[in-house]
DNA sequence: GTCGGTATTAGACTTTCGACTAATAGCGCG
DNA sequence: CGCGCTATTAGTCGAAAGTCTAATACCGAC
C-alpha cells in the first residue's frame, strides 16, 4: 500500500509517543503528523487538507467537548476523524458517531485491537470497541441533538458556533464577510434543523455538547501518564 | 438554647441518617427536617420560611450545580444555607460563599469538626475548613460571575432562570403575571448586573455556574435511592 | 414624619431578530 | 445539455428585544 498520512492530535505528549509507535507497526510507510493543541490540529489540517485519518483526543486544549468535532467535521468534511478518548460512557461515543466520526477507540483498549481499528479506518471502514451498536434507536435526547447538529452546513456551523459566543448578526456578518440578512437566513436555518425556536435555544443545544464530556479520572495534580 | 429548626437536604439517605446523628449530638432539642431533592427542599422551605439552617448538598435531582443555590438564596433570603458536598474544589467553595452560604463542609470533614461547624452557623457565624480564605483577591472568573450573579434581586433571578430556559419575554410576563415591559426592565438590569450585552450572554454566563460541577465519584449505574 | 435609596412596575422608542421570498451558483444525473 | 437539488446569498417586514424615562411602593435613617 502507498504511503498515507495521518494526524495524531493528543495534548499528552507520551501519548503520542505511543500512539505513533502502534501506527508505526501497522503502517510503517505513514507519515505521522503530530499535534497538541485543538490550533495545532487545526494548522495541520489546514497544511494537510488530504490527510487519510485524524486520530482526535477529545479532551484538548482549546476544545470544548464535542463541539471541536462538530467544527472538525464541517471544516474539513474530506478528511475522516477516528476518536480516541479515556472516556467510554456509550452516549458520547454514539454522540461521536452521528457527528460524523468513523470510530471510537476508548484508551483502554489492547494495541493489537488499535491496529485493526487502524487498519479498517484507513481501508474506509468503520470500527467501535465491543458491545457498542451502530443504530440502537438512539433514543438519548443528547444523541438525538448530536444527529440535528450533524445536518447543519459548515456556514452554518459557523454561524452556530459565534452564536455561541454571544455575538449579534452584525458581529457575525462583519466577521463572515457576508450582510446581516444572510447571516438572519443561516440562524432561520439553523433553528430549523436543530427544532427549536430561537438563538438562545440554539446556543443552549449548542452549548449541551460542550460540558457532557467528564473524564473517567480526576486528579488534578498527578500527571495521568497512559502510555504503554 | 431553645430548640431551633434545621434543613438537611442530600439525596443519599444513608448521608442523612449520619448527618442527623451528627446533629443531635450538638443540638439534642433541635427538630430537623430532611429533603431528598431539589423540590422536596423547596417544599421544606416553604413549610419552614423560618428554619435556622440548611445543610445542602450540591449534587440533589432537580439542582443543576450552583444554579440551585443561586435560586434558593434569591427565593428564601432569610435562610442561611451551608453547603455540605464531596466537592472541594477551592473554585467552587468560593463560588459558593460569594452566592451567599455560610459556610462549607467537605464531607471528608471530621465529625469534630462538622460539630464545631454546625455551632458556628447556627450562632450566626461563618465557618470553612482549613487552607480556603475569606476573600483571597477572587482572581478567577467564575468566582467573580457568582459574585456578579449574588447582586441579582429575587425577581431577577427568577427572570434569569427563566431567561435560561430559552424562554421569550412575552412568556416570562405571563407566568410572572406582569407585563412585558416590566420584564424587558429586569432583562436589562440583569444584562448591567452580569456585565454584559444581550441576553444570549447571560444564559451563557448563568449556565457557566451548571455544569462547573465535577462528582468526585462517577458509577451511573447504582440505584441512588431517594425515597424515605 | 420626612428623606434617600432601592425594588418593582410600566410606557415610548430604537435596534435586533427571525420568517418569508427569491436570486445565484455548484453539482449529480438522465 | 438541461433538470432538479442544495448551499449561499440577500431584501422586506412584522415581532421581539433592549434602552430610556418615570411612577409607585417599601424600608431604613435622621
Amino acid at each position: 500500500m502507498t504511503a498515507c498520512r495521518l494526524i495524531i492530535a493528543d495534548d499528552h505528549p507520551l501519548f503520542r509517543d505511543a500512539l505513533r509507535l502502534t501506527v508505526a507497526l501497522t503502517l510503517p510507510d505513514a507519515e505521522i503528523v503530530e499535534a497538541g493543541s485543538f490550533q495545532g490540529l487545526k494548522d495541520a489540517l489546514e497544511s494537510n487538507p488530504d490527510a487519510d485519518l485524524v486520530l482526535l483526543d477529545l479532551n484538548m486544549p482549546g476544545m470544548q467537548g464535542l463541539s471541536g468535532l462538530l467544527f472538525l467535521r464541517a471544516t474539513f468534511a474530506a478528511v475522516p476523524i477516528a476518536i480516541i478518548s479515556g472516556n467510554e460512557e456509550p452516549r458520547i461515543i454514539r454522540q461521536a458517531l452521528e457527528l460524523g466520526a468513523v470510530g471510537y477507540i476508548p484508551k483502554s483498549t489492547a494495541r493489537a485491537e488499535i491496529r485493526a481499528a487502524l487498519a479498517a479506518f484507513l481501508a474506509g471502514e468503520m470500527w467501535l470497541p465491543e458491545g457498542i451498536e451502530l443504530n440502537p434507536s438512539s433514543s438519548d435526547d443528547d444523541v438525538a441533538l448530536a444527529a440535528r447538529l450533524a445536518r447543519l452546513t459548515p456556514q452554518q456551523v459557523r454561524v452556530l458556533m459565534m452564536l455561541s459566543d454571544g455575538l449579534l448578526n452584525k458581529q457575525i456578518a462583519h466577521a463572515l464577510g457576508v450582510s446581516e440578512a444572510t447571516i438572519k437566513a443561516h440562524v432561520s436555518a439553523i433553528l430549523e434543523k436543530l427544532g427549536v425556536d430561537n438563538r438562545t435555544q440554539a446556543v443552549i443545544a449548542a452549548r449541551r455538547l460542550m460540558s457532557d464530556i467528564t473524564p473517567p479520572e480526576m486528579t488534578q495534580d498527578s500527571p495521568a501518564e497512559a502510555g504503554t
